[in-house]
DNA sequence: TTTAAACGTGCATAAACGTTCATAAACAGG
DNA sequence: CCTGTTTATGAACGTTTATGCACGTTTAAA
């Protein structure tokens, strides 16, 4: 009846729930085309996670059960959809053997449930609950930046942080942008982690960006670098054509998502 | 009954394991195919790996054991409600001010949630399940070890984390006992872990060390230290008490929860 | 209120499964 | 060289499981 070369459903099962932890939803629709079966079984599948708590039923699809709503925790909550969409485009450009590190921020931990995990590939991160998600990943590897944590930030930012960082040339960093203008550059709402950043991109053999139409032109009170910095910036696909051409780059350097 | 040309049983499930550690799942009907035998056979074969623990058996195939032991976040989920109770034991020798260090391990992550927020702690440690907990409590201050996490000990561990180690002087560190004993002492599962225990009791002002009853009587192959380098070893209320005489201390050093 | 999408249920089907038995090679002991 | 035993395998059989489809119901949005 089923997959020559198609998914167990254990694996099936499994992909979803990984899925429901990098991002906000899952549809069943968009499912069941991805695994090739038919919504019946995705409805199956999901009812069956949810029996499981493992996700909460909604009419369309499903959610992923609440966590108890934290101070950061929330704040990672906020737009996932469209940040996890940026994430899978960043992580598009991990190859087998990279050293690849991730910032703070929402965008990377969703990039932390995202990479692929059969690319031998080792995560370096200064941010505790980025180092927590890679750790629950068993195909990837993890080396964590220590220091003084900035409960804002939520990363290891600060002297020691720098110092660590120092010895780390990773293939790749995912920056996480708190602001982005064409002018400005890439700017920081504090100056150690604006400090964290411009280091960390210096460090870095490939240098990925990304960030949400709301911080596309603007600027925050430290920067880091210029836009020319970086190998490449993700944007989202419908930011409005007025602010893309404000950043003055264009493909293959400026990545929609 | 087989054929000079095919190959035999040991063979045959060598290779499934092989298999297995490669990629992401076999597939009974391919390998059958493969191997010029009948499904039946695989079947048997896939039947016998996962009762000897080798795979886990699906509809269609099999799939590798997740990692060699448990997932972490497995582990950390057995015997929740004890070890609460011991971290609250831990947890009520916080004095305002100090700098508690949390080894790795669920007794630990469950101290994360139940120390004090009001005291103005600074929480250090080196696992980062541990960190991100900490990061979500308002109340206490963060400092993270860094290093190459291992991913069996869910810490960082290592000559780099050591190095790190060496600056810092908590003044009270939680050590996770992976095997205590009267006469071996706190021994533990892997190398690298029991040096970075032994260092960490070393550099701390006060050490307690925490077992649930299953851990008592029993070694690990790597020592770590003396029951005597402890100022205070919490056990369960309910130890009995052979096994409790077995330790040679008393109270006040010795303290039931 | 209307309507189309999403839903759950029951059913049919074929693949995958476990069990039992038969066969024949490999083995052991005389 | 026999003879009985063990072992690996495949075949036969009935059972379970995963899936898709049909059909009537519910839901949410227009």
């Amino acid at each position: 009846m089923q997959h020559a070369t198609g998914l167990l459903l254990d694996e099936r099962q499994a992909e979803i729930r990984r899925r429901l932890a990098a991002s906000d939803r899952v549809i069943a629709g968009d499912l069941a085309q991805e695994f090739q079966v038919s919504e019946d079984t995705i409805r199956r599948d999901l009812r069956e996670l949810a029996a499981a708590g493992q996700c909460i039923r909604v009419y369309g699809g499903a959610l992923p059960v609440p966590t108890p709503d934290l101070p950061l925790s929330e704040r990672y909550r906020a737009n996932i959809e469209r940040k996890r969409r940026l994430a899978m485009a960043m992580a598009g450009f991990a190859e087998r053997g990279m050293t690849i590190f991730l910032d703070a921020g929402s965008t990377n931990l969703a990039a932390a449930h995202l990479l692929p995990d059969n690319l031998d590939l080792t995560v370096a991160t200064h941010a505790p609950h980025i180092a927590a998600a890679v750790l629950d990943r068993p195909g990837l590897r993890l080396f964590m930046i220590g220091g003084k944590v900035d409960a804002k930030v939520g990363a290891a930012i600060g002297s020691q942080s720098l110092k660590e960082l120092e010895r780390l040339n990773p293939d790749m960093a995912f920056i996480g942008a708190c602001a982005i203008d064409g002018a400005a550059g890439v700017s920081a709402f504090d100056a150690d982690d604006a400090e964290f950043k411009r280091l960390l991109t210096q460090q870095s053999r490939i240098r990925l960006v990304a960030a949400i139409n709301e911080k596309i032109g603007t600027a925050a009170p430290y920067p880091v670098l210029p836009l020319s910095a970086f190998d490449h910036v993700v944007i989202e696909k419908d930011l409005d054509s007025a602010k893309k051409a404000s950043l003055s780059i264009s493909e293959p350097a400026l990545v929609s998502a």
